[in-house]
DNA sequence: TGTACATCAGTGAACGCGCGTTCACTGATGTAC
DNA sequence: TGTACATCAGTGAACGCGCGTTCACTGATGTAC
């Protein structure tokens, strides 16, 4: 069968959103080529005329998930700091890793991985930081500074209350993530 | 060759040390039983002597791994919070988590391993969140919530400082990580 | 307008490899007689 | 005291399986004549 134009484009975007959603939900060793490609709708034998290997759906998927990010769509909505923070602790962000975050669902696995992967993590990074920065009281000192820190808290935050094994615990852990941010901000 | 009384014991725990260290470094996935016993100089043949299956060493590992946590060395030599805080974001702690803290390390892993391996590790995050709340000064308000905003905030950036493939940007989390945790601490 | 062929996104079998797990075996030493 | 046997921590071959990757093929459609 041969495609209307712009056909391919499209099945390699629906391959991305998957694998976007996967690896944050799975780990990245967590789900193989070929499942993401199920979940696509197609079989695994075309991945490769798509990407050049699972390494690089990595890189695309996190790029993916950069733009899909509701941090950013809060900022460009014109939401405050502390809508951002809220949103980002919501437990219905812990409660859906594959729609969420994916530095905190794959920072660790990702600093295994080989430095172009890296770099693209780290440009979410950079983002997260320059969208709180920028909410920040313009007269602050270190403004650069504390937005570093509150994103650390409410990620070390969403990933401990997606772990720890009692649900009060979580719940107690999301709420100490937004009172922190929130002091850190001073809010 | 009949071994002396105790030997299975020592060789078992030599097994988990070895485990500890490369599950911290590479990831649960990361690493093979046959890897970790050949690294405890072993061959993997004689793993299910000592072992139900690889998520029963992974629970092991998680608990020599609260063992040896240098926060709890820290806090039983009546070290402060900040010696605490400073000890955990220390450079040297982001350059070898083999030796370093499982919950940065493992966190997201664990997050998709069963729920017995998931209460391993909530025992070491009460654990840090007792240690940092019992040096929290004693008339402060919301120590508890305090402590958790805390051990995310150090944690998060821990995690962060380890991925991104910027040197200086690393620098800066450890040093925004620190300054953050302070605030908190009203330090 | 009708036919033969080129195109190319997607298919599915096959590859080598490493994984977690099982199992028959080894061999040094303690014990029974 | 000397010999035959039991013990058991550790060995290494083998298992089935899923992985990332490769490749010959399919078949619907556009194009050339």
């Amino acid at each position: 069968m041969r495609y209307e134009k712009g056909h391919k484009e499209a099945t390699r975007q629906k391959i991305v959103e998957t694998a976007a959603a996967e690896f944050r939900r799975n780990g990245i060793d967590g789900i193989g080529v070929a499942d993401v490609m199920a979940r696509a709708g197609l079989t695994h034998g075309g991945f490769y005329s798509h990407f050049k290997s699972k390494e690089d759906l990595v890189r695309a998927a996190l790029e993916e998930a950069g733009r899909q990010s509701r941090s950013r769509k809060i900022a460009e909505e014109g939401g405050s700091l502390e809508d951002v923070i809220r949103s980002y602790l919501r437990p219905e962000h812990r409660d859906a890793p594959e729609r969420g975050c994916a530095i905190a669902a794959l920072v660790a696995e990702v600093g295994r991985h080989s430095l172009p992967t890296r770099k693209e993590l780290t440009a979410g990074v950079d983002r997260i930081i320059g969208i709180i920065e920028s909410r920040l009281p313009g007269k602050m000192r270190g403004r650069r500074k504390t937005a570093i820190g509150i994103f650390a808290t409410i990620m070390g935050a969403l990933q401990l209350a997606r772990t720890v094994s009692d649900k009060e615990l979580s719940d107690q852990i999301i709420e100490a993530g937004i009172a922190s941010a929130l002091t850190l901000a001073k809010i």
